[in-house]
DNA sequence: TTACGACATGTTGATTTATACATGTCAGCA
DNA sequence: TGCTGACATGTATAAATCAACATGTCGTAA
């Protein structure tokens, strides 16, 4: 149901079309909350008929922006205000490390400075989006501050990740089964 | 399909049932890859049929644990070491602050505050893990040391958030439209 | 003028995930 | 003995997501 309320929050701002809305969700959203074509059109229709929004102006080429209706702002409020936040996470890079026991050491390494290269990358292109953010390149709108303040999240976020494979890489690989006794498991009951 | 491969994962540990390894995705798993049992229970069956893992034994009360085959453990590995890792995120937290500008400074205060705390408590809870598993409660297994760093992930990535959610809360209330144009936009094209 | 690429919206089907329902077993205790 | 609660596995249904297909418009540059 996020992604509803994340239509609504992004029309809020103004109207706009599903197109526009795709894009927004691909370039700034896309790392925090992946979303694509289909998926939005389709909740756009359901939001229409919800009456949260409605078609504000229609274009070339079939165009239809659409604007936010009162109920609309309302349930976004309601949305941020009441909704408990689902803290779920899902990070395919630690799922993973769970079985890095798997790998020989080399591989283990290599992919670690893998991980550690991408983290760092990221961390770095949300760094440099803050400075331009910094220099009032966006302006100084309240949206763009609330998008400075979610850039700062991904700057933290992605350095805690590329410290933690930096970390790791410096872990000494395990000598299996050091005369102690391994955790093979009996079927429990 | 990481669900597929993190089931074949903690099955390279040993036999286990899926009564047993939805408990380890609830309680270990939980916060970075969540799974309920009606898709284990369905994915265990396709593993089956795919040959990748087999009964191990029946228990009572209808209990199966499975066991991998060679070629589960194959397939484990050429996951982790040819597959590419899928870096897309989904953390509704930042999804939120994007739309923060939507809040009176006071919700946005409270929200804050709220944030902060599950984030810190999180860390903490990490932390303590970490620091049974240093002090060696849980053996010294090569799958418990896989562990520990996945651990440390955790703690260094709640420890980032709570850091942000805590930064966010000095970020002085934006003044709308401060004799600079809006960001209101017309519908482009 | 015609061909191309960006714009723009949708449908279809497959896969994944979540929620609710349903069933039965076994251990321990009252 | 009969009840309860944890164990254990599943099905059914709905919702969310993704990949692929499909269609048509408009601007522009060759």
């Amino acid at each position: 149901m996020s992604l509803r309320h994340g239509l609504l929050g992004l029309l809020a701002e103004g109207p706009a079309s599903g197109y526009d809305l795709t894009r927004r969700f691909q370039e700034t959203l896309g790392p925090i909350w992946p979303a694509q074509h289909p998926q939005i059109y389709a909740e756009l229709s359901r939001l229409a008929d919800a009456g949260l929004i409605e078609v504000d102006s229609r274009g070339p080429r079939g165009r239809k922006a659409y604007r936010i209706t009162d109920a609309g702002r309302q349930e976004v409020r309601r949305w941020l205000t009441e909704d408990e936040v689902d803290h779920t996470l899902r990070i395919e890079s630690l799922l993973r490390s769970v079985f890095f026991w798997l790998l020989e050491p080399e591989e283990l390494t290599e992919r670690l400075a893998q991980e550690r290269e991408f983290f760092t990358k990221t961390a770095e292109q949300y760094r440099r989006l803050a400075d331009a953010k910094d220099r009032g390149e966006y302006g100084n709108s309240v949206q763009t501050q609330s998008i400075r303040v979610a850039t700062e999240a991904g700057i933290k976020l992605f350095q805690a990740l590329a410290d933690w494979a930096e970390w790791a890489a410096t872990v000494p690989p395990a000598t299996p089964e050091k005369g102690r006794k391994s955790a093979k498991r009996k079927p429990a009951d």
